[in-house]
RNA sequence: GGCUAUGUAGCUCAGAUGGUUAGAGCACAGCACUCAUAACGCUGGGGUCGGUGGUUCAAUUCCACCCAUAGCCA
């Protein structure tokens, strides 16, 4: 590796950008951290790092979004925006520029990227059939249809895999394929596409996947598609579409994936612009600003190929680096919000310090292509025994030695215990810059554990106050170089650290430097974490939608109980009698037996779906059904307010 | 269905090129200490290394197949 005091290094970093229909979840969390660390290590070992994001805000899924809240695409990414900035702000990350791909930067260098693509002969375009929803008067891509699928038979399948069989198929083959979007069969129709001619790259990307530094894995992934046929591009989508239109087409949209990654650049221009900087210093050929993507396995394809094609086509600097990261899970499963997995960046601070989720994720995060898991138990259990009980520890059990020197920390200390730690810094920079971050956490923390070893071996609480003094200052500049190695890591807990010793951190070299002030008292940095319990969210995602036409489909009526009884030999029912109004009289077996008894109902309202098939059963026929609420406690009938009469429509 | 990655103690993870009784941290038990947020230290129990076959004098490590989990298939 270079000697960073020799060739101080210019890096640009961006990680994936988040997608602007929805608030940010722990996985999004999960890279930024990743970024996060590695940019501000960067900095301070003495070299140049920005970190750069946007919001990706372009594509059908905003469209859907912004319509189904009833407001304009444009109204939803500028929420959306705050949104995201604020939660990211939370948990420490610091950006350079956080921009969007809906801004004028974007709009040029799309359009500046295209057309040189397109006088580069890179830019075709043929006819393609597709699936249209009358109703809604727009083109369907795959993941806005569902039906049967071909091979098994299950129904509501995706538009290109079953999740029954696990076969995948071209959306043509699916049967009876219903549009998500109004639940009307959707009919094909032709429409003229712009493509991006992928295979003229073919080589330029060969070169590309041997010069970029890339996990094995993915480069193996990446030349197996190569080798394929690879097949055009298709980069435009049908109005209506939210994003940019293609110069010099009539209703030709940029497909979100076009514009998304060139949002990266649109960050960068734009704080250029704000900073008095050229973008020809920064992303470009003459620059020397190395260029640097962090993102999730799923998107590697885009940003291993389609990217660095565009990049190359358009006469742009290629990425010098591409970092993989797998995915969060959380307690070993997806996130899933049923699982009560699915939490909110913004609401798990809540729950727990923020930095502590950095940390837990530092201790995991290595440079490999390997899913990370989140688990409860273990974090907290982490975080009390690294965090409180090694680190912080050395700091509140020599700060009350200290304490007694009047804060003043001795220069007389041992220089060969400290010298243990500070021999570690080359190793611990190897590691940030390879983003072994779990390697490097398990070493400070081992760092930690002679230190207070060392205390407890020289029993300062034995000795007269100036040997107790020597050794807890020896611990004291220890804590202060272990703070140091954690600072990327833990920025705010470790800026409080150095405010309690009176210094200022500059760059890693200071670890060699020994304290000299005299410190403040000292307060705990951060207290143990208890078990966390997340609440089960009810799945919004998975909710099937229903337009209002079915919702009307259903029938419901306010009824009055006229009579309630005990049926014999049935352990949860009750049989009710219900006056509906003009609508006459029903007879109703209702499983609420555990919860009610028959006098206690006569002469109650309920609501009743009227229109339900009636069902034979073996103590009688029941002629509709009463709404009613359930938990593990009890059922609850659900209840018209005062004045509803019996009869009355519910809607 | 195809491809890729992962599967090692209760939990989280290390384990180039195959080689003596498979490691760490946490949790647990015992001991010690008492400066420290009952936070530290020492010692110890605990694993047929996802499964089944194969190659080999020898496999957690190589090969094949299978199972489970995750991602991708434009």
């Amino acid at each position: 590796m270079d000697n960073p005091k020799k060739n101080r290094r210019k890096i640009l970093v961006t990680q994936a950008l988040p997608y602007a229909n929805a608030p940010l979840h722990l996985g999004h969390i999960l890279e930024a951290v990743q970024t996060d660390i590695w940019t501000r290590f960067q900095n301070i070992n003495n070299n140049e790092c920005y970190f750069f994001c946007a919001d990706d805000t372009h594509g059908t899924p905003v469209m859907l979004k912004a319509n189904e809240l009833g407001i304009s695409p444009e109204e939803l990414i500028k929420d959306v925006y705050e949104d995201h900035k604020s939660t990211y702000e939370l948990y420490n990350i610091k950006f350079a520029n956080f921009h969007s791909t809906h801004s004028d930067e974007n709009k040029k260098f799309s359009e500046l990227i295209y057309s040189k693509a397109k006088s580069n002969n890179l830019i075709t375009k043929s006819t393609i059939e597709q699936y249209y929803d009358e109703k809604e008067k727009m083109f369907l891509s795959d993941r806005f249809i569902k039906g049967t699928c071909p091979k098994c038979g299950a129904d509501d399948q995706n538009g290109d895999s079953c999740n029954e069989c696990g076969a995948s198929y071209e959306i043509q083959d699916l049967k009876n394929p219903i549009s998500i979007l109004s639940n009307t069969q959707p009919i094909k129709k032709d429409s003229e596409h712009i493509f991006f001619d992928l295979p003229q790259k073919i080589q330029m990307l060969k070169d590309f996947l041997k010069n970029v530094q890339l996990q094995e894995s993915v480069k193996n992934k990446l030349n197996e598609w190569l080798g394929d046929d690879l097949k055009k591009w298709d980069i435009s989508r049908d109005a209506p579409y939210f994003g940019f239109e293609i110069p010099d087409e009539k209703n030709k949209f940029f497909y979100v994936w076009v514009d998304a990654p060139i949002g990266y650049i649109a960050s960068i221009s734009n704080w250029a612009s704000k900073n008095n900087l050229d973008m020809n210093d920064l992303w470009s050929d003459k620059s020397d600003y190395e260029i640097h993507h962090f993102i999730g396995k799923d998107i590697a394809y885009f940003h291993g190929l389609f990217w660095p094609a565009l990049l190359d086509s358009a006469g742009f600097r290629l990425p010098d680096c591409i970092n993989v990261h797998g995915f969060l899970t959380i307690n070993g499963e997806k996130m899933s919000k049923s699982k009560g997995t699915g939490i909110l960046a913004k609401d798990f601070v809540n729950i727990t310090n923020p930095e502590t989720l950095r940390y837990y994720f530092a201790a995991k995060l290595n440079n490999k292509v390997e899913d990370i898991d989140l688990n409860f138990d273990d974090y907290v259990q982490r975080i009390n025994s690294d965090l409180v009980g090694k680190y912080l520890n050395i700091a509140s059990r020599s700060a009350s030695f200290l304490k007694k020197n009047k804060n003043v920390v001795s220069e007389d200390i041992n220089h060969e215990v400290l010298r243990n730690l500070t021999e570690k810094k080359n190793v611990i920079i190897d590691l940030y810059d390879s983003k072994q971050y779990s390697k490097l956490v398990r070493i400070v923390m081992d760092l930690a554990d002679d230190i207070n070893k060392y205390i407890n071996e020289e029993t300062p609480w034995k000795k007269d106050n100036e040997e107790a003094v020597i050794i807890a200052s020896t611990a004291i500049n220890a804590f202060k170089i272990l703070s140091i190695y954690l600072h990327p890591i833990i920025p705010n807990i470790t800026k409080d650290a150095f405010k309690f010793l009176n210094m200022d951190l500059a760059s890693i070299d200071d670890v060699d430097k020994k304290l000299i002030n005299k410190i403040n008292n000292y307060q705990p940095l951060l207290n143990r974490l208890d078990k966390i319990i997340i609440p089960e969210e009810e799945d919004m995602d998975n909710v099937n939608l229903i337009n209002i036409d079915q919702f009307s489909a259903v029938d419901l009526r306010v009824a009055k109980i006229i009579d309630a009884k005990d049926v014999e030999g049935a352990d949860k029912l009750l049989q009710l009698n219900l006056n509906v109004g003009d609508l006459g009289t029903r007879n109703v077996f209702a499983g609420i037996k555990s919860a009610y008894k028959p006098d206690e109902l006569i002469d109650r309202l309920v609501v009743l779906v009227n229109n339900l098939e009636p069902r034979k059963m073996k103590f009688g026929l029941s002629e509709g059904m009463v709404l009613a609420s359930s938990n593990e406690d009890g059922i609850y009938l659900v209840s018209p307010d005062h004045g509803a009469e019996p009869g009355m429509k519910v809607r």
